[in-house]
RNA sequence: GCUGUUGUAGCUCAGUGGUAGAGCACUUCCUUGGUAAGGAAGAGGUCGUGAGUUCAAUCCUCAUCAACAGCUCCA
């Protein structure tokens, strides 16, 4: 066998000589194809291009725009860096430096040494000198003996770690310049590639992420094979800043946050008020539309609740702690979630088989004390109120209502325009079955239903292990904030737990007692989330139907206001959220101010206008669209104003 | 919770071992102006909080609280 067989991406054969390398089919492709290869991919498997294809295989030349070969570029920057530390602080000690979504970072221990702005500038100018030696990156198997005792010598106990649990005769060395480091690979072909290079931030990370373990410093970095393309993404991050929900809801004047009331718990101000309110307004429409029955609970319940319900054991020592109250012995706990109570809503009467399934809904306001350094603007806080809802069904009724409420959150999804969502199946995690309750009975059962129901609605999926509640697994809909930072909003969990633990049941048609099956959901997840992503999606241009204000209006002077005040009044009578500026300030102040708080529309009034009874509409981002009768305006834009059926 | 950074006027931020400054916002006056900032004057701060060093601390040291970045966590 002297000739191997390669099948390109167009489909078409070609065969090569025995030896061939990656860069050998990618010069045979093109010069210019050659020239920015980065990697390549075998059998969908990333390799280096100068490594031996010794198999017949479908491959693919990987370059700067596939998500393969920047994944090698920015592994191979990885290496740069470490090689650039090495080189200014001998006796670094290395943990992990992998490639991530946006770039690279390199777990190192520096011992005592600071490490701040200064260092990462200088690192960043090494990293460039060692680039544009074009050090080649070279791959060499090693033995573990040869593996440990390299590290040994080098006196590494992170790498050491490493290559004790990895298997004889997998291991590889990667050297570029004077560095060598224990790697996997893949690599592009040499350093010279990398042109731009930003170290952009440092931070503290538990070895192999264990908070028992040492604290390493985590040095974040990107890099480009041009510089103009670093220069693009670092104003791509500041695009982003702009439209952060912390920034945007302190200029809208949407939320805040007071020391004194405590950290985590947000004040909705006024006008974030309306926002959440028409949010709230919209849900509420659609689930009673989708046979929800709306409940209230109270925001404490009895500690025994959740001793049932086993959140207590779960939880209890790191919540709020119980209320006491004068009786001796009785203690209340803030709810940290709805369930319990609606449970207890459950069994205020016995249920027939006729009545299920019962979807009890509520706006439930809840309280978690979330540790100190997770909490984020209104993503993750320590009051929020869910939009949540528990159905209780027979268990041959769970797909079907599993996959209503996949309807009714990907409704809620299309109405305010997210697209670019992950379903995410979170499944227990099989290595540690200890950290969850019920049997593996039913939790396979679960599992499968939720796949099921999923795959039914023809979602696409990613199923992650160890992602599932303590009670049950759930389908969560994941959306990227402004930063690419992912947050859970939708979720929805099958749960055959809870039922067991407050003795749900209800009388089927064989008139024996039954087990109902409970699904939790919440379409935005919480509110306060919901909003967040919300602001960050829309960069604070809310939807009409959504806009805090919709409407300026604007008098030319004050010779003026009365009239703009009827209109207001006209507006405010159809419902439309309009509000007078009438400052002592010239239009074209009013309408700059109006510009930048988003008000979706401005109407501006002057003689002509109150002559004839118009308003000169200005559009938002677009500019003066001409007058027209003010009756005539409502009516054309009542349609739009209306929140989505 | 952990590591690091930050904390000065309502907001955005300068600044200094000798008890503080700008722009915007705010108040008053002038101006009655037609599609993104009219002019003038004024008011506003125990420099996050508490201790220490010093003749003297907003500045240096320590502690504490909060925010930010990342990690860990997320019913």
């Amino acid at each position: 066998m002297n000739e191997v067989k390669i099948t390109l991406p167009d489909g078409s054969i070609r065969t090569f000589p025995s030896g061939v390398t990656g860069m050998d089919v990618a010069k045979s492709i093109s010069e210019g194809l050659a020239r920015n290869a980065l990697a390549i991919e075998i059998n969908g498997e990333i390799r280096d291009l100068s490594r031996v294809i010794a198999h017949e295989a479908a491959i693919k030349i990987l370059t700067w725009n596939d998500a393969g070969g920047k994944y090698a570029f920015w592994h191979s920057s990885a290496h740069l860096f470490a090689e650039a530390l090495e080189a200014l602080y001998p006796g670094v000690k290395f943990g992990i430096g992998p490639p991530i979504d946006n770039g690279f970072y390199y777990d190192v221990d520096l011992g005592d040494q600071p490490f701040g702005d200064a260092e990462l500038t200088a690192v960043e100018k090494k990293m460039g000198e060692l680039a544009k030696t074009n050090s080649v990156f070279q791959r060499r198997e090693v033995s573990k003996a040869e593996a440990l005792a390299y590290f040994t010598r080098k006196n590494d106990p992170y790498k050491l770690e490493l290559i004790r649990d990895l298997a004889d005769g997998s291991i590889t060395f990667y050297q570029q310049g004077q560095f060598t480091d224990l790697c996997r690979g893949p690599h592009i072909p040499s350093t010279g590639f990398i042109k731009a290079i930003k170290l952009t931030n440092v931070a503290g990370a538990y070895w192999r992420g264990n908070e028992k373990n040492k604290m390493l410093t985590r040095v974040y970095g990107i890099t480009f094979p041009k510089q103009k393309e670093l220069d693009e993404y670092l104003h791509l991050l500041e695009e982003a800043k702009k439209r952060d929900h912390r920034k945007l809801g302190k200029e809208l004047e949407l939320f805040a946050f007071s020391e004194k009331v405590g950290m985590g718990l947000p004040l909705w101000l006024p006008k974030g008020t309306i926002l959440r309110e028409r949010l709230e307004q919209f849900m509420r429409k659609a689930q009673i539309k989708a046979g929800y029955d709306p409940v209230v609970t109270p925001h404490i319940g009895g500690k025994n609740l959740y001793i049932t319900s086993g959140h207590y054991e779960k939880y209890g020592k790191d919540s709020f702690q119980p209320i006491r109250t004068p009786d001796e012995g009785e203690e209340f706990l803030l709810k940290p979630m709805n369930c319990p109570h609606h449970c207890e809503i459950y069994k205020v009467k016995p249920r027939s088989y006729k009545d299920l399934p019962i979807r009890l809904a509520e706006f439930g306001t809840v309280y978690r004390y979330e540790q100190s350094g997770e909490l984020h603007g209104l993503t993750r806080v320590r009051g929020f109120t869910q939009d949540d809802a528990h159905i209780f069904c027979r268990p041959e009724q769970v797909k079907e209502e599993f996959v209503k409420v996949i309807d009714l959150v990907l409704f809620v999804f299309r109405s305010l325009g997210f697209e670019n969502y992950t379903a995410q199946v979170s499944l227990r995690d099989p290595q540690n079955k200890a950290k969850y309750i019920g049997s593996d009975e039913l939790w396979d059962r679960a599992e499968r239903e939720i796949q099921e129901a999923a795959d039914e609605r023809g979602l696409k999926t990613v199923a992650v292990q160890g992602e599932a509640a303590f009670y049950g697994p759930k389908l969560d809909f994941m959306v990227k904030d402004a930063l690419g930072r992912s947050w859970q909003l939708g979720t929805i969990q099958v749960d055959y737990n809870l039922p067991e633990r407050f003795e749900l049941e209800y009388i089927g048609s064989d008139n024996q007692k039954h087990r109902p099956v409970m699904i939790h959901r919440a379409p935005f997840g919480s509110m306060e989330r919901f909003v967040a992503v919300l602001i960050e999606h829309c960069a604070g241009n809310f939807p009409l139907w959504l806009a805090p204000e919709q409407i300026a209006v604007l008098p030319i002077s004050e010779k003026f206001n009365a009239y703009a005040e009827e209109v207001v009044n006209y507006l405010k009578n159809r419902d439309i959220r309009g509000f007078l500026d009438d400052r002592d300030e010239k239009i074209g102040r009013k309408i700059r101010d109006a510009e930048v708080t988003k008000v979706p529309y401005m109407l501006i009034v002057g003689e002509k206008e109150v002559a004839e009874r118009k308003v000169a509409v200005r559009k938002h981002g677009e500019g003066d669209k001409g007058a027209v009768f003010l009756e005539e305006f409502a009516n054309a834009f009542a349609a739009d104003f209306a929140m989505p059926q």
